[in-house]
DNA sequence: TATAGCATGTAATCGGTTACATGATTCA
DNA sequence: TGAATCATGTAACCGATTACATGCTATA
């Protein structure tokens, strides 16, 4: 799955320019995929070369024109043939966790600051999705799918933001060399939990 | 931070061969790594040829010869001018997202296939978490930036399996088209918990 | 005055994935 | 017999990021 995809789905519900997929994908797919100007042009134009999408230049004033684009029928098509064969991948790439597990080769001090960086911004982004949920433009009616995918975008940012908050005061007491006490006994790799079903004990694998 | 840099953090604990840093990152930077061979190999290349590391032949019955390489002085300070330098980014691409944020047009068995899908992938991932952290060759030591990283990834899986494990009924119930019943509302974008602390009622952005 | 938002695009570069190429050993 | 493990590498391709290029308006 592409940009181009991706520009196919957000065009199924409104006709959109590049701009606004581009803010779409801010907003929305934030937590799950990343696309610049630089992806969402060019995937409009091979969209639009390939029958996928057509382009409707409106005149603005005061500003250039933009081009509305709108799916066709056979956008629609290939979408559909694109999402059953698409294999449901899903990857990391955090060079934060990466650090982490280096943090014995920087200074602590480094490394606790770029633990408050992050905790700062999962912080943020749980604000920005409270705003796309609740806020003045929030779309009253999502699909099931759509809150499915925002409310695993929560519930895992919000697990992490807590892991992060739980284990930075020992993480930095530990790379300044000392030991560990029985707060640190307790909070160290116990729980699995982190599930938001509450307070019953969690199991591994478990059904 | 590329592979080129991973290559040199996971050489500044053993001596190792492309082939080994390669069965090193599935085991242990899986959760927010991914590196084949066609991406290690060319990095101890280009290593090598810029000193950071070594590289010995070494002869074996029965096999060809294999290439162990070893850290430099030059590569240890590359490697921590490096860290100090990184931005922590992090960064999901999730074709699964993706698809269920587009579940309403693909037939719903489908979509129960790809939750179903995932849900087992997520449960294979944490046994082979668990491996790494008892298995026969668990090391021992781990320093507290491995284990909070370690920490980390298996906390936001076990927070996504049960999210998905707990919203699947559901969805599947949705997309048919059949209205939500008392237990959806109950379940729906609710407690945000999903931290590992225990059953106190979650606030969002609080500490 | 400077920054942010609106609006579109191109070109160079970079890094990673995939496929290809080889080949012996061991285990089921 | 076939699959998995060990072991290394190259080359083509592809997609995405970055920087570049332009220009007006509104807000702070």
């Amino acid at each position: 799955m592409d940009v181009k995809t991706l520009c196919l789905g957000v065009l199924t519900t409104q006709d959109l320019t590049g701009y606004d997929i581009k803010r779409t994908c801010e907003e929305v797919f934030r937590h799950f995929f990343v696309a610049g100007f630089g992806s969402i042009y060019p995937a409009l134009a091979e969209l639009q070369r390939d029958g996928l999408v057509t382009a409707t230049s409106v005149e603005q004033k005061k500003r250039p024109d933009k081009k509305v684009y709108r799916i066709t029928d056979a956008g629609r098509a290939a979408l559909e043939a694109e999402l059953v064969a698409t294999p449901p991948r899903h990857k990391v790439r955090s060079e934060f966790l990466a650090l982490m597990y280096f943090a014995h080769l920087m200074p602590p001090e480094r490394v606790d600051a770029v633990l408050a960086e992050m905790i700062e911004s999962f912080e943020n982004k749980l604000v920005d999705d409270l705003a796309v949920f609740d806020g003045p433009a929030a779309p009253l009616e999502l699909t099931p799918g759509q809150r499915f995918a925002l409310g695993y975008g929560r519930t895992v940012l919000t697990a992490a933001l807590a892991y992060c908050k739980r284990h930075r005061p020992q993480l930095a007491r530990r790379l300044r060399g000392e030991g560990a006490d029985e707060a640190d006994a307790a909070a160290d790799l116990p729980r699995e939990a982190a599930n938001d079903a509450g307070p019953r004990p969690a199991t591994l694998a478990g059904e």
